[in-house]
DNA sequence: GACGTCTGACCGACTGGTCAGATAATATGC
DNA sequence: GCATATTATCTGACCAGTCGGTCAGACGTC
């Protein structure tokens, strides 16, 4: 397809269009019952292409979920970087993290395989390691930026962050086992960005905004 | 589903010893590395035994996590039913979920498992349902009773009830990925209680508490 | 001997991984 | 400019092992 003959860029894009490929044979399947010939279909190519870049079949995924991480990461450190005061970041980060159904139920259908691999295999519970790590720094910025502003209680900031991102994944997994998906996710995106602020924010401020009424303190 | 015209007590046991023998299996390996002869090896029978007593391996593990379920709802009614008031309803609830980290961590590695499951197939979905929907029951009844005392902020019962479960899912996941999950057991439940509590408490309620000060409010 | 229970050899399907060789891309020699 | 050598990339047949599921028959009890 390409004709750019440099070797380094080609093997880049073929290991990148291989995750990728794996990404969505996982989100559908999960890990265990995606085969290698599976991905190699996705991506267009033959079989042993795949082990031809990967080590094997558990390396590849180690690689796809660094990568999902690393990108998930990015993601989430411009989104919150790009908003104002940290009621709005708390906002951009639901937003991010809420993108669409599809790929919603994509990524965190992937992310319960991932799980369950982080909680029986080392090397993956190293990867889910560096994700919450990552996570909890994110999120402790917004909160520690809110209670400085006065705009979220006073508490214990690490142990705060680490109890916003439980409740991220944990109305996830309940959106996942819903009946219809699709048709109760715009409420459940709401309900999780209500539920963060009523957790987070100081008694005084707007405690269940569902408008925009971006509730603006200085101090 | 099943021709069984009248399980003898015999068949009763032995398909209950066999389910016990799966969900250790299911917490060690994962549901897809698990083996029909692991679990007969486990139950101390051979491998056409598991399907005598069940139609097939999805049959089997259908039953595993209704009757996981059943028996953890159970519990939870009893907990919570011996507890006198909310926040004691509230530990009460935390102290049956964080029992033991081995108990916790085969219990939470063969839910992760059965979550992702439920997320890809519809028997196993509607199984994932039943759970959710019998704990917001339970939890209703808890938010519930707290509010009609005072004791906790006046909201959605059935928003509040999802999102007390989603801490409990969402901090566990993370428990999971610690590096030595034993030795911070005891903070994680403790965290937990006390994020709860801070969640739902009423602000003029004490906020955060970490001994036993029962907050006693009679309306 | 009839029945419920149990055994384990066996079967067919599948899969991760290997590999010999095909093909394409690039470098080299003339 | 072209033929050839060298290397990188790709293919798919193949192998060895595994596993869910079947089944003929063993065992024990009444």
């Amino acid at each position: 397809m390409s004709r750019v003959p440099r070797p380094s860029v080609h093997e880049q894009e073929r290991r990148l269009a291989l995750l990728k490929a794996a990404f969505r044979e996982v989100a559908e399947r999960g890990f265990s019952d995606v085969t290698l010939e599976d991905i190699a279909g996705r991506a267009g190519v033959s079989k042993g292409v795949t082990l031809y870049y990967f080590d094997s079949k558990e390396h590849l995924f180690r690689e796809l979920f660094s990568w999902l991480i690393d990108s998930i990461h990015a993601r989430m450190r411009d989104a919150v970087g790009a908003a104002e005061g940290p009621v709005e970041k708390v906002r951009a980060l639901v937003a991010l993290i809420f993108p669409s159904p599809s790929k919603n139920r994509a990524f965190f259908r992937a992310y319960i395989d991932f799980c369950g691999l982080a909680a029986r295999r080392e090397p993956f519970r190293q990867i889910g390691e560096r994700f919450y790590a990552g996570c909890r720094e994110i999120d402790r910025g917004i909160v520690e930026e809110g209670m400085r502003a006065g705009v979220f209680l006073l508490r214990d900031a690490g142990e705060t962050a680490s109890t916003l991102r439980a409740i991220f994944d944990g109305l996830m997994l309940q959106w996942l086992t819903e009946k219809d998906p699709e048709s109760c996710f715009d409420a459940y995106r709401e309900r999780c960005e209500r539920e963060l602020l009523h957790y987070l924010l100081a008694p005084g401020t707007p405690p269940a905004v569902s408008a925009r009424p971006r509730p603006r303190r200085t101090s």
